[in-house]
DNA sequence: CTCCAAACGATAGCGATTCTCATCGCTGTG
DNA sequence: CACAGCGATGAGAATCGCTATCGTTTGGAG
């Protein structure tokens, strides 16, 4: 098994896409984060390393990776869009967010991967994707009770 | 137990807001509708009965429900913000979205529900509120298989 | 090496949401 | 009931995330 970033180049050559400066950039600025990331962090995370892209193809870069099911959007509520790779296997996880700071984590809980799966079985949908943002006060946040 | 827009209006009254009529007209429309509503559909709906509200103070209204827990927002990635009731009891449901035509519909699992209770009790968050929404393609939009 | 379409970056444009400010109208007081 | 004070409201300006446009650059097949 390859390493995120490997697969996600192999898969955009076998799309038949260039190789340009740009999506590289994001595939690499994204394998490098624990969690999703908006599009201005982004951009702004590969300009502070020198990198010299635009913003329109920064969300370009997004709109296919995420057409090639290589990213995953995720939706807080603060009117941003986020993005993070899209992992299958150990990496997979969902969000908590704090509705006080903002703060986004990432958490993982395998009985309710479960659940979503036998919830899904029985809708009339053709599922595609989940998404389970969960709200609260973080420690940090919580009047020390 | 009282329906909820009166338990609404007797919350704002009790937060020590005034009664003015575009928080309530806001209200009555949300109460009437079955699922999320965007702030544009909420504002012309409320026009197209006559009422005589700016946006400005269907945002404000929006703002004050959400913060006295009595609406919740619900995002489902198409950079519009749709609100709804929040409904502990009997309707209490989360949002299945086509990826296709974009149609948003509830959905009720009480099986999701408790996995998501014990989710929520590992982790180590006060939580306050839960989103989830499941993406594919509808009966419509499904390719006749 | 040449050539062309894909990819790019800058910037204008757009739609949703928020801010500003002058006005309006609840609500408690006399 | 008349009045004052202040919260609420509506119109429109401003902001902000995102998308469309367009002239330029460049990967890579031939
Ligand atoms: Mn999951
Ligand atoms: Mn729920
Ligand atoms: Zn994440
Ligand atoms: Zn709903």
């Amino acid at each position: 098994m390859s390493t995120w970033p490997d697969t996600a180049l192999e898969s955009l050559r076998a799309a038949g896409l260039r190789r340009g400066g740009a999506r590289r950039a994001v595939v690499d600025y994204l394998a490098a984060q624990a969690c999703c990331r908006s599009a201005q962090e982004i951009h702004d995370g590969i300009r502070g390393r020198g990198g010299e892209v635009g913003v329109a193809s920064v969300y370009r870069a997004l709109d296919t990776l995420v057409e090639l099911d290589l990213v995953q959007r995720v939706d807080i509520g603060d009117g941003v869009a986020r993005f993070e790779p899209t992992h299958e296997g150990t990496h997979h996880h969902h969000h908590l967010v704090c509705d006080d700071c903002g703060k986004v984590e990432p958490f993982t809980d395998a009985a309710l991967e479960r659940a979503l799966e036998r919830a899904a079985g029985r809708l009339g949908y053709e599922l595609e994707q989940h998404d389970v943002v969960l709200r609260g006060a973080c420690d940090g946040c919580r009047p020390g009770d």
